[in-house]
Order: C-alpha cells, then structure tokens, then sequence
DNA sequence: CTTGCATTTAGATATTTTCCTACTTAGGAA
DNA sequence: TTCCTAAGTAGGAAAATATCTAAATGCAAG
C-alpha cells in the first residue's frame, strides 16, 4: 500500500492511469501525450506497475500496459475502511467476490 | 487532489490519519505515538490539514485535529471514478446528500 | 549477421522532501 | 510582569525523486 501510495502522489502518474483508463496501450503510446523523455515516461509506469497498479503483456518488442483495477480500487477502499462506513462494506465485498489473496502490506 | 494524494503519500502521515481515526486528538497526543521531533509531527499536520484532510480546532493553546472523512473519501472516490463502476456509483451518491445537507465545515 | 525500432538501464544533476535543532508565538497561571 | 507549556516557524543537512542524455537490451525483418 505504501507503493500504491506513492505511485499515485505524481501528476504524470495519475495522468498515465486516467489515459490507460481509455484502454491498454504500448509505452510509445503512452509516452506520446506527454512532453516528457521516453526513459522518464519509461520509468513512471515502471513505479506504477511495481505498485501493482498496472498489468504488463508483451506482444512482439511493444509492451502494452492496461490498468489493475481491482489492486487500485482495493488499495484506496481497504486504506478508507478505517475512516468511512461505506468503505468497509464494499471492502469486504470486494474481498468476498475475488478471493485471490493479492497483495499485503 | 494533488495535494491529497501527496499527504497520503507518507508513512508517518497515514499513522497519523489511523490515531485519529480513534477521535480527536491534540497535537501532543499524537506526537506521543511517535519517535520523531515535535516540529516534524507539526508540518506532517500541516501537510494534511492543508490537502484538506483535518479539521483543526483550538481550545486555550492545544489545537485538536480531526479527520475531515468527507474530504478523504470524495477525493478517493473521485479519483477512482474512471476506473471504477462502483467508485462512479458512490461518488455520484455523495455528491447529491453533500448538496443536500449542507453541513459545514 | 546486421539493421532498425521499442523499451529499459545507467549515470549525472537539479529539485523536493524529510527531519533535526534552535527560536518564536500564544495562552494560561502565579 | 514573569514563568511554563503547547504549537508552529526558520534554517539547514541528508535522503529521496524527477528528469535528462547516452548506452544497452530485446525482438523482428532483411
């Protein structure tokens, strides 16, 4: 969770998940809504995926990232649990309808 | 948003936001939960008090910080409503009963 | 094998964040 | 006033982050 945090604390991060949002794409497509260097772009999304947030899926020499949106969605609602009734209970209706024991942190 | 998510995006900041999930405390009470100088747990407060996270209170010379829940939930709902059928839902549904009952804050 | 393209890694530099100590502000009480 | 305590500010050192250019890796085609 500490990752995911972090992960999302950039405004070029945020804004590589609201356009993954759209559909998965390649890194160079990615990398071209931003003026920003490929290597920089390179290394955003890699913080991304490392944070479980992103999906990785190669096809030839292009690597295509799509967003994980249950590791996103149950990041946010478990940190909320705490905080906000609502939250718990979709938290523990997320964990009852995927019981893929993911991350921990 | 940005501003939350860069509060968020810190250890000590998070413990912060759990000891308080307990109530309201003062200042020196949630210091106590640290190992850290007075000054550095005050800007970590500022920090979230200034992303709009904590409400702050004085009475004589404590100041009381409490959780501004609204404000951490909406920014998280809202952020997640383009990856997030259920996120969309419930951001929708607290946007309406805020305009409704305008409690302030 | 060589060439070309997509992506990543390495290394350097500038900015930001974190945390400390020392000091200031402000309230309450003697 | 003077003292004490709670909280915040100022300034600076150390660590982490962001970004660039240059070089390396991986893959497919000729």
């Amino acid at each position: 969770m500490e990752k995911a945090f972090k992960a999302l604390a950039s405004n070029p991060r945020r804004r590589i998940l609201n356009h993954l949002a759209g559909g998965p794409m390649t890194v160079g497509e990615i990398a071209a809504q931003f003026d920003m260097a490929m290597p920089s772009i390179s290394k955003h999304i890699s913080v991304l995926h490392d944070a479980g947030l992103l999906h990785r899926q190669k096809r030839g020499q292009e690597v295509i990232y799509s967003i994980a949106a249950d590791n996103l969605a149950n990041s946010l609602y478990s940190f909320l649990t705490p905080f906000c009734p609502e939250a718990r209970e979709i938290a523990a209706e997320r964990k009852l309808s995927s019981e893929d024991s993911t991350d921990g942190d």
